[in-house]
DNA sequence: CATACATTCAACCAAACGGTTGAATATATT
DNA sequence: AATATATTCAACCGTTTGGTTGAATGTATG
């Protein structure tokens, strides 16, 4: 089952907000990897790291040109990740447990 | 802004499958602690250990009766997750990197 | 060629994670 | 009172994570 590990890595990468900032910067466009890091408080080896994590979940593409890196989001994950979700809130629903559903069902049977 | 710790809580909680598999265990009904570990491959423990961080995450609620405890699924968090998940999404888009733009609109100017 | 620049690799570190086992606590049952 | 059951607490362990610093690599530029 690939699915599940793809969902696992696109959350586990979304769940930083370092991360999260990462995209927001990619989402208005290419960026170099120096480019990226500097609004961060940080070394630009994490930063680094930040992305490779990224880049595992796919959420970042990659374009070497000579010694730099050019970054771009790629929101394919992100769908997938939105299409589970929304998935799984239709199946999970917002479900009542017994006690609920029975004020509920005395409910409607009053009216 | 408490809302980004609350998204790295959910998101964390549910980019592990054991995870996943628990709350669509509640998502079906209220169940007891060793209930919900049973079909798990691990000690009571572990489960025990993951039951905490999907509270934290607010994603199960826990009604304690006498010496057992009854978990419950909540729906909330997910429901606020696939709204950030949404809104980023309509925010972030599918955007193109400058290359793929320039080949778009050479194509448009060709029709 | 020498030097600056962009980026990663490697080693290290502390903290968190996901699991274990064993003991403690609290509640039921006999 | 004794025992069984439900659950957590505490300590431990190996791996991963998120960060650091310093060196290496590859590519431009004077």
């Amino acid at each position: 089952m690939p699915i599940p590990q793809t969902l696992d890595r696109t959350l586990t990468a979304l769940a930083d907000p370092t991360r999260r900032a990462i995209l927001q910067r990619l989402s208005s466009g290419e960026a170099r990897v120096t480019e990226v890091a500097r609004p961060f408080g940080m070394s630009l080896n994490a930063v680094s790291k930040h992305i490779l994590v990224l880049e595992r979940a796919k959420l970042v593409k990659r374009r070497r040109v000579g010694r730099e890196h050019f970054l771009s989001y790629r929101s394919e994950p992100l769908d997938a990740a939105a299409k589970w979700i929304a998935e799984t809130r239709n199946f999970w629903g917002t479900r009542l447990d017994a006690l609920e559903q029975l004020l509920r069902e005395e409910d409607a049977a009053k009216r």
